[in-house]
DNA sequence: TTTTTTAGTCACCATTTGGTGACTTTTTGT
DNA sequence: ACAAAAAGTCACCAAATGGTGACTAAAAAA
């Protein structure tokens, strides 16, 4: 049974399975997640409902096992030469640039942050939970030793900056592209949003560490 | 059939649409919008499903009905009264955290943007139209006069607060609390998302309109 | 080749879901 | 008091859905 196979055989499990994981992520991008069924997972796959089962115990197995399958945040690392003389604002703002354009073009992902937001799931939870730390080394290794005591709030500007990044790739695939007067359709008002991001980036570099720890204001 | 009935009677066609939908908003809120279904909508209200064919046509009336009941958007208006010689700066910062609370503390609110980012739905198409009417609106009286040639740059810059304060109030509810090491639930670091909206703010009314028109890089 | 294992299909059942016709009960008008 | 109209319930059907046992066909082992 564990023999490579001579030729190209008519039956095989895992490449049925992974017509499975696919269908998955096929009807996901499609549908959404509530479009995930057992019969049109079979149907869309081309097999059986029943190899579901055998294969991956059911329906929730075979979807954490796609979940998993899911490789994101492997794109966001730093190797030893990246210069971060600056504290990291080049580094910073040229993820923020690429995280931009990754979850606009990756509709899957649009799809898997969307599931997380509206359904509690373990591995979606896993999924969030890795993003988390990979997010904390960055911010431990390069932009918490420039910013000092003002690091919280550094790494509270970066959230509403990446979140916001992320809203306004999820916006315009349902109902409507214009936000505040920005058509997120557009190439040129994209554009708009990374000049954007681009300023308060360095906005933020320029004049967070002027201010003191203590002076909030409404 | 039109008058006014003595006591309270036993059979009301008003007061049960109303507790149809109202339990589409509780539904809505408690398990999201794949649970709307007419078996579950009318045994959360305690009648027949019938009625929901009677007094609307079907389920999908039902629920276009309970969205445009909704009236956000209500609460972000200004009059004449209110100081825009600073440009908007006080206004917009108060707007701005005010939303923030807003989003946090309304649940079904949160729900129907879910809603909005994941189904095509002409009723949600139109909520979101209305809110970009209303946004204009602020814009153009308020906030387009003080940033000139700018002005584009400031609503992209806009776009990012908005979207990201939505987002970080979504993300909370499913799974995990933690993004970019700010714990959403948590009073203290939340507060230290409504002073990085300040700066932010603030540093975009201070710094923008000094830069030139084009100047864009990455 | 024969046997045994395994991939894959199909028919079938149970449960849930959307939807409606026929009925009962209450209210309203005369 | 009576009849008409409307509110509300119930039983029932059709379609979709989740799930499984019994089967067939193809590979692998003997």
């Amino acid at each position: 049974m564990e023999k490579k196979p001579a030729a190209l055989p008519a039956r095989n499990k895992e490449r049925s399975k992974q017509r499975l994981l696919d269908a998955v992520g096929k009807l996901l991008k499609s549908k959404g997640y509530p479009a995930l069924k057992v019969n049109d997972i079979a149907t869309t796959a081309g097999l059986d409902k029943k190899l579901i089962y055998k294969y991956f115990g059911g329906v929730d197995q075979l979807i954490d096992e796609y979940i998993h399958a899911q490789d994101f945040w492997s794109n966001v690392t730093y190797d030893e030469e990246t210069d971060i003389a600056d504290g990291g604002l080049a580094f910073t703002k040229r993820m923020l640039h690429a995280q931009f354009e990754y979850v606009h073009k990756n509709k899957a992902f649009q799809k898997l942050i969307l599931w997380g937001l509206s359904e509690q799931r373990k591995s979606l939870k896993q999924l969030a939970d890795d993003q988390e730390a990979n997010g904390a080394l960055l911010f431990e290794q390069i932009t918490d030793p420039y910013f000092g005591n003002q690091s919280r709030q550094f790494r509270a500007i970066s959230a509403i900056l990446v979140a916001g990044l992320y809203h306004l790739n999820l916006y315009p695939a349902a109902n409507g592209s214009m936000f505040c007067g920005i058509d997120l359709k557009k190439k040129e008002d994209r554009a708009e949003i990374q000049n954007a991001l681009s300023f308060l980036l360095e906005q933020t570099y320029k004049e967070l560490p002027e201010t003191s720890s203590k002076d909030n204001n409404l």
